[in-house]
DNA sequence: ATATATCCTGACCATTTGGTCAACAGGTGG
DNA sequence: CCACCTGTTGACCAAATGGTCAGGATATAT
């Protein structure tokens, strides 16, 4: 009966939604930022509860009955990781500049993985271990995505507005490219020899992939005008 | 007394070392295999000594009677792969046409992720942690290694064999799209819908990486015959 | 004030964790 | 035969694990 909630079908905030759900809130914000952190850095079977409980600064069961079980924290992360990077690139067409879509894309997703390292690395740590929750999400929606993206790319490429590379790779070399400095940055600190990664970095970075990767492809840097 | 030994001053192998040590060696490889592949999986924190023994068909006291405890069976796959690593690319001059050194950069990378795919999950989900294993060996050793490659990149670029991006980010570059088809199969097995990487696939994706990424830096592609 | 729903948490539980140890087996050299 | 070394392993331990639950605190609605 008290089993782990649906955890959609939660409180329905009447009309007071302040005052009311207003503790509940703020209390799963927390919690599952702290818990962001701690999957991220220790991955699934690594983290313990207690160990999120205290990140939080709140006692082991307060985080249960917030969460259910850590199964269920778990899982909500993966899908708010999802959510935002569904939103990522969202509609392309092969009207569009190429030269404009991908730097556009590798931008973007370069500001997913600063915006969220943690988000970023709990993925990451997900699939580094055979992807067992998201088996689902990797061969349906994600397939889709990437799917209808190559598409466009073929297309630029029979147009000779690039080269004729493997689009799907193509994506993957981006993916790589982008997300290693969010998981991987502790090799590229300790490398670099920073303590930090700062904005100014990851706009030269930015800059750095797109010239690399447009010209690799054989795409014309964007002119500012449509010639 | 009977603390972690040093692991290294092991047993002297006086001269029968066939009957002798034969018994330990094949034990330790077992062991050393099957904990490179459910540390890969789980991460440090993740893995317990018990799976391990599982995995590897011995029981759990055995383990822990050749390898000490977890930390040092841990640091001793860690150590192996950085010995795997730091055998990649040994030397490299400026005198070297800069596109076969590239593309030699990136065929042997991809073959020792190819081949060691566990050892490389491993690496990643350690770096991914945070390193807290490597940070000497993040900003002492593989520092250096990068630092002189860097140093001939950028001399290339002076003498304007290659375009004058920097050579750290393009290393950086090449680790992460190489090592993503160790580290992220789950997700490119799901994404193509494939059920395996064939030598096949890595042959493409060695010459599609070392296109685009020669082409991106401005690199004429070898031409057989120096001109 | 009373009732009701949410929030909070210490105590508790069975299981698993990394690790120790004593006992024993097998072979080799004296 | 004994002594010695390597290998083997079940029994055991304190600590940590994920999770439950009862009981209390707090606040809002009537």
């Amino acid at each position: 009966m008290t089993d782990a909630t649906e955890t959609e079908t939660l409180q329905r905030p009447s009309q007071s939604s302040e005052s009311n759900g207003a503790t509940r809130e703020r209390n799963e914000r927390s919690i599952l930022s702290a818990a962001e952190r701690v999957f991220a850095q220790y991955g699934y079977r690594g983290a313990s509860v207690q160990a999120i409980a205290e990140e939080a600064g709140l006692p082991k069961s307060n985080v249960l009955y917030y969460m259910g079980n850590k199964r269920g924290l778990y899982v909500r992360l993966l899908e708010r990781m999802m959510a935002r990077w569904n939103a990522l690139l969202d509609d392309i067409s092969v009207e569009d500049d190429p030269a404009q879509v991908l730097e556009a894309f590798i931008r973007s997703k370069m500001q997913l993985s600063r915006r969220h390292p943690e988000g970023s690395r709990l993925f990451a740590a997900e699939i580094l271990g055979g992807a067992p929750f998201l088996q689902e999400y990797l061969r349906g929606e994600l397939r889709d995505w990437v799917q209808t993206r190559a598409k466009v790319f073929e297309q630029w490429a029979e147009r000779g507005l690039m080269d004729p590379v493997d689009p799907v790779w193509l994506i993957f070399l981006i993916w790589s490219a982008t997300q290693h400095y969010a998981d991987f940055e502790a090799q590229v600190l300790g490398i670099t020899g920073k303590d930090e990664i700062t904005d100014a970095d990851v706009e030269r970075i930015t800059q750095f992939l797109t010239q690399v990767i447009l010209k690799g492809c054989g795409v014309r840097p964007p002119s500012a005008v449509t010639g």
